[in-house]
DNA sequence: TACGGCTCGATTGTTGACAATCTGTGGGGA
DNA sequence: TCCCCACAGATTGTCAACAATCGAGCCGTA
C-alpha cells in the first residue's frame, strides 16, 4: 500500500527487488535484527527465489544484512558502540568533503545550499513537529555537500553505504528538545564556510556538527533504556 | 595450480566462488574492466551457474564489479582520477585510525609494530628486489595500525572495501626507486608516535605518509602513458 | 526430573531447463 | 559503396524441482 517503488525503474526482478528491501530496511519497515525469510518475501513480491536470493547476496555486500550459511539472513542490527563508531567515521570523512566542498562547488550550488537552508527554517519555524527537520531535510544538506566535494569516491561511500546505515536508527533520535533549532545554526555556518570558501573552517564546523549529534545521540542512549538497542526488539 | 585456495573453510559453493572471484580479482589474474562470463566461470570452478551469480552479486554489492542488464559484468576499473580520490579517502581514514591506536593500542600490540618493522627492515636491506617490500609488507603494518584503532566499523571499511581495490593497483607502481627506503623511514616514525601516546603527531605523519604515496603515484602515473590506465587494456 | 538421541518439518542451497535480451553478421536495397 | 533490416548465436534472466542442512519437539532412559 504504502509503496510507491511499483513503477520502479529496474530492469529486472533482481534489481526491483534489491531496491525494494533496501527501502524496506533503511525505512524501518523491516526492523534491525529481524530475520528475512526468503520465502516470505518471494511470495510477497510476487517472483522466483532466484532473483530474490540475488538481491539478498548484493544486499549483503553492502553489509546492510549478514547471512549465517544454512540459517537464514538478518537485517544487521548496529550495537551501541557500532553506532557511535559509524558517528566518528562520518566525522573524518564529512569533515573532508566539507573541506573540499569550501573548494569546489560553483557558486551556483552554493546558491541552492541556502535555498534549502532557507526552506528549512520556515519548515522549522512553521511547524513544531521537529522530527520532519531532522529526517529529511538534514540529510539533504549533507547530500547536497558531499555531492559538492567533487570526489566521486567519496560521495559514494558517504551516500552509497554509510548513510543508509544511519537512516536506519535516525528516527529514534528525532525528538530531542532543544537539537533541531541548534543543528539549524550550525548547517548557517557551515554554508557560510563554504560561501567564504573557507575549507579549514568548515571542516572543523562540520566535524563539530557531527560530533554534537553524535554526543546527543550518546545522552540519550544512556537516558533511555540501553538494553533496548543491543538487544533487537522482537515484540 | 597456484592457487591454494581448494581448501577453503567456505561452506557453500557461492561463498567459495566469492572467495576465489574476490582473490582473481584483487591479485589481478582477472584484469579491471575485463568482463566476467558466467558460463566461463561455472565450468572453470564446476559449479552451476546459480551460486556464481549469487558471488557476483555479492561482489557487486562491494563495488568490485559492474553490471549492466542483459550485458554481462565488467572487473571496476578506477580511472586515474579515481585512484587519486581514493588515496584522499584513505588519508582521512587511516589518519584517524592512526591516531585512534595511539590511543588505544596495548603495549604488546605496539611491540608487535615493532617486530614487523625490524622485518621489514632486513628484507629490505638484504633483497635489491623492492617490489615485496610495498607490496606485503606495507600493508601488514597498516593492517595492525588500523585494528589497533579498536575501531571495528572503522577496519571493516579500510580493510574490507578499500584494501581490496587499493591492492588491485598497487603492483603498477611497486619500482619506484627510493619509494622503499622512504616508506620504510615513514613507518618508523609513525610506529614511535604511536609508541609515545602522540596521537596528533601519529595522525599527521600517517597522512603525510599516505599523501606521499599519492604524490609518487601521480607522478609515475604522469610519467608513463597515461592513456594505458584509463583506456582498459583490451589486448 | 533432567538429559541425550531421534524424527519430522521447514528453510536454505543447488541444479538444469526454459524464456528474454543483446550483439555481430550477412543480405538486400538505395 | 553505404546503410538498414533481419537472423542467428551466444549470453543473461527467470523459474520450478530436488537435495542438504538446521532447529524444534518428542520420546526413552538414567
Amino acid at each position: 500500500m504504502t509503496e510507491s517503488a511499483q513503477l520502479v525503474s529496474s530492469q529486472t526482478l533482481s534489481d526491483g527487488a534489491f531496491e525494494r528491501i533496501q527501502a524496506a530496511i533503511v525505512q524501518g519497515d523491516i526492523p534491525p535484527g529481524a530475520r528475512i525469510s526468503e520465502q516470505f518475501l518471494s511470495s510477497t513480491f510476487g517472483i522466483g527465489r532466484g532473483p530474490l536470493r540475488e538481491a539478498i547476496r548484493r544486499l549483503e555486500g553492502r553489509r546492510l544484512v549478514v547471512r549465517v550459511p544454512h540459517a537464514g539472513v538478518r537485517v544487521v542490527s548496529l550495537s551501541y558502540e557500532e553506532l557511535i563508531e559509524l558517528y566518528h567515521v562520518r566525522e573524518a570523512l564529512e569533515g573532508m568533503a566539507c573541506r573540499l566542498a569550501a573548494q569546489h562547488m560553483s557558486d551556483d550550488e552554493i546558491a541552492g545550499l541556502r535555498k534549502v537552508l532557507a526552506e528549512h527554517e520556515q519548515h522549522s519555524g512553521l511547524q513544531a513537529n521537529q522530527s520532519y527537520y531532522q529526517q529529511e531535510g538534514d540529510l539533504d544538506l549533507h547530500y547536497l555537500i558531499i555531492h559538492g566535494s567533487k570526489n566521486r569516491t567519496l560521495s559514494d561511500m558517504l551516500c552509497g553505504d554509510l548513510y543508509h546505515l544511519v537512516r536506519m536508527y535516525r528516527y529514534r533520535f528525532s525528538s530531542t528538545p532543544k537539537r533541531p533549532q541548534q543543528a539549524f545554526a550550525e548547517h548557517h555556518r557551515i554554508i557560510e564556510a563554504i560561501a567564504d570558501r573557507d575549507g579549514e573552517l568548515a571542516e572543523m564546523l562540520m566535524r563539530r556538527h557531527i560530533s554534537a549529534s553524535r554526543r546527543n545521540i550518546e545522552r540519550r542512549l544512556l537516558e533511555q533504556d540501553d538494553a533496548s538497542l543491543s538487544s533487537g526488539g522482537d515484540c
